[in-house]
DNA sequence: CTAAATACCTATTGACATAGTAGGTAAATA
DNA sequence: TATTTACCTACTATGTCAATAGGTATTTAG
């Protein structure tokens, strides 16, 4: 499936802040855009996305930064992904208004289909539960180099 | 998830084929285009997409049009579905030319297996088995005007 | 043989979303 | 008070989508 750099951004500017928060302190958006290789301008527009959305909280000024705004064992995948792209996770609509009798059944059988199965496997999968696996990915990775 | 409408009538005209094929008679453009309701010259190119990936033959001339290059249960909306757009079940492949350790192991852990799921649903589900479940949709609906 | 119907090909267009870039303002802190 | 940060608004280049348009080639019916 082909996303979008703001959906693939913005997934990986949040499990930065989740892997880098530490207590009290807060993650800034140079210091992501430096670490992930992301325009800093255009990560801003991201992260408001986010905030807006209510995972996030920011903090302005000298030492702010971004923070989670809640558990992200309480934050799903989807409930993202919907935040990032209206469009991701959604039914399937016709773009014409009208549209035939196969046409809807289509839609009915097929696309309905498909997104259910989207939605149930981002439902069930939080921000923690990627966290976790990402970060295993990553040591994976980094044994490659240090070996 | 967003469709395009060339993705949406191409599954339309398709499953029109397979329904209104009958013995030595093929499908014309333009019944397809009254029928379901779609541009005529737009479902134009749509079809050629269709045969260029061979999934179906043209005749062309008087009487000429369309049908199936081989049977609907060889036929994986899958490869249908890839036919008409290029990215719709594709592995995600950063945008950007760089991407960070994290970025990769977020394709990796969470994208990639989207598309698992995607695609192993896809794959398994024959253009004949997606027609009949559609004509079965419309029988149900029928039902509900004829009574 | 001719006319009509059909597939096929190429070009063009308007609308829209994406992927940034740019510059400035407000707030918080060291 | 200076610096760092988030925040806001505007702009632009690019590409894709969703057609529309007009013409050519081919086949069949009569």
């Amino acid at each position: 499936m082909k996303v979008s750099t703001r959906v693939e951004y913005g997934l990986v500017a949040l499990t930065d802040i989740v892997i880098h928060s530490q207590k009290g302190k807060a993650v800034s958006s140079p210091e992501i855009a430096q670490r992930q290789n992301i325009s800093h301008k255009y990560l801003e527009h991201i992260l408001l996305l986010l905030r807006q959305a209510g995972f996030i909280t920011a903090q302005k000024g000298l030492r702010g930064g971004y923070a989670l705004a809640r558990p992200a064992d309480q934050i799903s995948m989807a409930d993202v992904l919907n935040a990032l792209d209206n469009n991701i996770l959604a039914d399937m609509e016709p773009q014409s208004g009208e549209i035939s009798d196969l046409g809807n059944a289509i839609n009915e059988c097929f696309w309905n289909e498909i997104n259910l199965r989207l939605n149930e496997y981002t439902e069930n999968l939080k921000l923690s539960d990627f966290a976790d696996r990402c970060s295993g990915s990553l040591a994976d990775r980094w044994d490659l180099y240090v070996i």
